[in-house]
RNA sequence: GGUCCGGUAGCUCAGCUGGAUAGAGCAACUGCCUUCUAAGCAGUAGGUCAUUGGUUCGAAUCCAAUCCGGAUCACCA
């Protein structure tokens, strides 16, 4: 159990003993102190005051007189200022602590539990390449898996990728038409770029038609209609539906470069995957439900026989599930996938790792499950995320303001390069190391960019400034820990043990009481699938370890006793940041 | 128009189950490398928490209205 809520038992009993009331943990509000008052935790008593029906400077002196008396091992003394009871927690307390936790590795991680989640991530279009959004996607349906296992969930990572429709379609008739047999070898690019391009091209030359069909007259509708371009698309969708084998090995040939471009930036993004489904596998899965839903009366059938169901109630409005020539929508392909699913991994819970413009079509698809009463619809969730935007606005691929995954890591890495030449620290390295090194901490830097922000807001990313190696940083809480590693690398760590009886000073019991928060902001940050949390502690915790280490020397310590108590605070920071860090999808270096 | 999300320092963001004088980082300015890594530390300056009203001992936090920005309301996915 952590500490405040052994304070709020503590609280609890201490309040019972006294005046005959019960109160719940919910009731009692700890903080931690504020620095300019003395001690370490917080009590705030209006609340209870109002319920006691008693003054607060009363029911403090009283509150804190008890709780010293009942538990000598753990308070040392209090004070009261207005409605504050601060508690100070015991040094021994602080010390026996750091004694039990220094030595292990696995600090902050819970026991396994038979609970399983699935969470869906990253579920990329294969006619573009991955962008600067599709990063944040990554990175937080990564992380936010990693924190459940830490939490003892067993864990399905899992993605759709979307291979297959109109979109599609338009990249294959474009390099059908324009490539003249270039393929991602013959021009020496990679395979998502290089069909992105097509799909570039598609719209360059789609635009292009519907202006001159405009200017024969047409409206801007049956313009976009006509043009021979999309019409050729079409007919290659119907194509492939059919099973054309002309079409269908196209549309394997280029889904194979696709494909084998995605795997190269999964590779450096450390992206991976339980299981993968492809929508041309799941796509018609669901159509047997709308049968089904009609047969309920959960769905119901219009005059064109398309069908629909009717969510007015529930506030939205009405939402059709199939079309009247029979196929399915994508939300029908949804409501297929998840039964399917459910079947093979029985999950308790489902997060769909989507951006927010999503929100309304995950609202309708829990809210379908839930009226075909589905055992797992309580169990779904969209984890919605905001967009990654540029100071001018929204990313738009047609003004070539797309920030791209694989540029974007590159250059990351490039000021990797840079920073480390000219801080020159690591010239024993040989070239493989400083390779991994750039990769360490180019993509520490980026991923902590873009988990250290709240998901649900969106963000805004100014290339001009690019991103900061300094302050709130992934390369920041990287120099923290390699920084520690320097320091422990000249110690002998072995024979340490913790004078328990020893004083502390103020940076080392801060630390104390960072760390001793690590497990719960864990569990926290996995229950409200936010990454953030984790990010800005660790951050926080980094900070007062360089304040310690500026203020206080560890090889050089006053005395052996002081010196075991810092080495090992050393070793429970960097246990912590290595854990913390890890479960980002951040690396950290022994040396930079 | 309906629904949802957001508006906090010049910039990027914390804080939002109501609690002490609203916090970080960046940018600006001052100091600190002859001692464990200066990608660091210490400090200065920077605020009408969009606006107005309400709820109460107490509001950035809750409620209402207004203003501004965004998303969405497809027989696209």
């Amino acid at each position: 159990m952590d500490l405040t809520n052994q304070i709020k038992k503590a609280a609890i009993q201490a309040i019972v003993d006294l005046y005959g009331k019960e109160f719940s943990t919910e009731e009692i509000l700890i903080n931690a102190t504020k620095p300019e008052f003395e001690g370490d935790f917080t009590i705030v008593l209006f609340a209870l005051c109002k319920k006691l029906q008693m003054a607060p400077a009363e029911t403090g002196e009283s509150l804190g007189r008890k709780l010293l008396e009942q538990y000598p091992d753990l308070f040392t003394a209090f004070n009261v200022i207005k409605g504050f009871l601060n508690l100070e927690i015991r040094n021994s307390y602080w010390l026996q602590f750091l004694q039990k936790e220094y030595p292990h590795s696995t600090y902050g991680l819970q026991p396994g539990n038979d609970r399983v989640v699935m969470v869906e991530y990253s579920s990329p279009n294969t006619n573009k390449p991955l962008h600067l959004g599709h990063l944040r996607n990554n990175f937080l349906g990564w992380s936010v898996a990693e924190m459940l296992k830490a939490c003892g969930y067993q864990v399905i990572k899992t993605c759709v990728v979307n291979n297959r429709g109109i979109h599609i379609c338009k990249s294959m008739l474009a390099w059908q038409l324009y490539a003249n047999g270039d393929t991602p070898q013959s021009t020496h690019t990679k395979g998502d770029h290089f069909v992105g391009n097509y799909y570039v091209k598609f719209n360059d030359v789609y635009s292009q038609q519907v202006k001159e069909l405009i200017d024969t007259g047409l409206s801007r509708e049956d313009a976009e209609n006509d043009a021979p371009i999309m019409q050729q698309a079409r007919q290659m969708l119907r194509d492939w539906e059919k099973g054309d084998p002309e079409v269908i090995a196209l549309w394997e040939k280029m889904n194979a470069w696709v494909y084998e471009g995605f795997d190269e930036t999964y590779r450096k993004t450390g992206s991976d995957f339980d299981k993968v489904y492809y929508e041309s596998d799941t796509y018609l899965l669901g159509k047997k439900l709308v049968e089904e839903g009609v047969q309920t009366g959960v769905f119901f059938k219009k005059d064109d026989n398309s069908v629909w169901i009717d969510l007015t109630g529930d506030g939205l409005d009405e939402k059709i599930v199939q079309r009247k020539d029979g196929t399915a929508v994508y939300i029908t392909q949804d409501i297929g996938l998840a039964e399917d699913r459910y079947k093979t991994y029985h999950f308790d819970e489902c997060i769909y790792v989507v951006g927010d413009e999503q929100n309304y079509h995950f609202k309708v698809l829990k809210l379908i499950c839930e009226k075909m009463q589905f055992p797992y619809s309580h169990g779904l969730f969209h984890l919605s995320y905001g967009m990654v935007e540029l100071p001018t606005g929204k990313m738009k691929s047609r003004e070539g303001t797309v920030v791209d995954a694989d540029d974007i890591i590159e250059k990351m890495e490039q000021i990797a390069l840079q920073k480390t030449t000219e801080l020159g620290k690591v010239s024993d390295f040989n070239e493989a190391d400083l390779k991994q090194l750039y990769e360490i901490i180019g993509m520490g830097a980026l991923k902590f960019f873009l988990l250290r922000i709240d998901p649900k807001k969106r963000m805004i990313f100014n290339p001009e400034e690019s991103i900061d190696f300094h302050g709130f940083t992934g390369p920041f809480i990287q120099y923290t820990y390699a920084r520690i590693c320097s320091i422990l690398r000249k110690q002998n760590t072995q024979e340490i043990s913790i004078n328990t009886a020893l004083t502390l000073e103020k940076l080392e019991k801060q630390l104390l009481l960072q760390a001793e928060l690590f497990p719960s902001v864990i569990r926290d940050a996995a229950a409200t699938l936010d990454p953030s949390k984790l990010a800005i502690y660790i951050f926080n915790l980094a900070r007062t370890f360089n304040s310690f280490y500026a203020e206080h020397s560890i090889a050089h310590a006053e005395n052996e006793d002081k010196k075991n108590l810092r080495l090992a605070l050393c070793l429970l920071t960097s246990t912590i940041i290595m854990r913390g860090m890890s479960l980002l999808g951040i690396g950290v270096p022994e040396k930079m």
